[in-house]
This record gives C-alpha cells, structure tokens and sequence, in this order.
DNA sequence: TGCATATCTGCACATATGTGCATATATTAT
DNA sequence: ATAATATATGCACATATGTGCAGATATGCA
C-alpha cells in the first residue's frame, strides 16, 4: 500500500505529472528537449526526471552525453492502469498538449530516437 | 493540469489511500467505522477525511451525530479513471481487504452503507 | 591533455505536510 | 440547561519537499 500511494505522490507534482504525460504521448525523450519543451531550468527537470526514476516511472537510457527518458514497464495493475490513465486522459489536456506541441518543435519533425544532427 | 496533480498527491498519503480505496469498495460509511477498519485514531481520520474532501475526492452526508462520507462523483475523465484504479486494482490489495473486513466487522454485516449500484 | 556540451548533485532556504494532544463544535437525549 | 456521543479543529513540533544557485560529473572531440 505504501509503494502504490508513493507512486501516487510521486506523480502528483504538476513537473512531474508533466513529464510523465509528456513520456507517455511523445515516447522516450532526452532531458534537453522536456525542458525546452517544459520551459523549466534543466537542472530541475533533471532533479525531478530523477525523483522518477527512483520511484520506478520512467527508465534513463545513455547515448554520448544525452540522457534518454522514457516511462518504465509497469510493475503491477495499479501502475498500469495509472500510465494508461497519463497517456489517455491527460493526452488532452491543454497543458499537456502545449507541451506536445512545443518539444515536437525543440527536436524537431525527426523522431526522438536519432540523436540530433545538428543544433 | 495542477488539479489533477493535486488529486494524485492527496490520494498519495497511505491513510488516505486506505480511505478511498475502502469508500470505493464499501461505498458510504461513517467515520467511527473507518477508523476502526484502519486502526487509526478518529480524529486522524477525520482530519485526511476533511483533506479527501477539500480535493473533492469524497463527499459528506450528516445523520445526527454520525457523517457518512462517500467517493464524490468524479469531475472529469482523470478523476473517473481514477475512481476505477481505486475499486479495481486496489480492491484487491491485501491490505485494503483487511480494511474491509474490519469495516464488515465493525459495522455488522448488515448496514446502510451499502451502495447498491454495480458501478 | 584541455575544452565544450549535457546532465546531475550538494547546499541553504522557505514552505508544506503529517501527527498527537487538547479542545471546540454539532447533534441528540434527559 | 446539562450530559453524552460523534466529529472537527487549533496548536506546536518534527519532518519532508521543492527551488535556485553553484559546482561536480560524464562523455565526446580537437
């Protein structure tokens, strides 16, 4: 019980929350970009990309000096029905979709995968 | 987007948790029940309860001396979505159904806070 | 080696949060 | 009015949390 209201606390950070949704519509992303697309400080996006990752919502993936973040597989019912609850519902929310909109502008119409050639 | 960000951190609390998850399994129930299912202090109980109610996770209902609180009705998609995690994936955690059978015991097996409806 | 880019972390600070006790409020019955 | 029951709240305290800055770390390249 203590682990399901921690991921809940966790994610009930309006950063947070943010980055979250913005993983679960956009996909793995590095840090560079969720806070250009956020409009915050990247050393808080990282802090709390990294609150995250210790409570098991996303997963980081090295490449060069870029860190990739994506949402991590869910580990039970509740985290799954949660992240479906991030991509589903709060893929429409406003907020989010500025987000969206403005990360798919920092990096570009490529996808996220290939690291930038240029910028 | 903060309001949903605040309905997650508020359920993000163990206690409260534990109280919406029971409110989503047994529907309406008083306060003395509830914290007797929990083995918590009344007044702590009463207390998140007032929290829970702030965030409009929960509504309240007098009779006399006795106040009943139910799930409120969910605001949006997030929320109802939410409602379901509680009752769905949480109604089987070994810790709420401890909780439940408290309440059963507690209240008797037969009482008023039964909500009836399947959904 | 030295430098640049990207990311992370230590620190100090202000604020928020949960808890326990005592007390206040609300309602009912006598 | 007084008492009893159920519930809520003010207060003090310890702890947790988010933030901003500066500096540290990690990786790649000349």
């Amino acid at each position: 019980m203590k682990s399901e209201a921690n991921l809940l606390k966790t994610l009930g950070e309006p950063t947070r929350l943010r980055l979250a949704a913005l993983l679960a519509v956009k996909g793995e992303t590095c840090v560079c970009y969720l806070a250009e697309a956020l409009g915050e400080a990247d050393f808080k996006v990282s802090r709390h990309l990294g609150i995250l990752r210790a409570a098991g919502v996303v997963e980081a993936r090295r490449e060069g000096t870029w860190m990739h973040y994506r949402l991590a597989k869910p580990a039970g019912a509740f985290a799954k029905s949660l992240q479906r609850c991030l991509k589903v519902c709060l893929g429409r929310h406003p907020k989010v979709m500025q987000d969206v909109k403005r990360l798919s502008k920092a990096c570009g119409p490529a996808t996220e995968a290939g690291d930038g050639s240029s910028n």
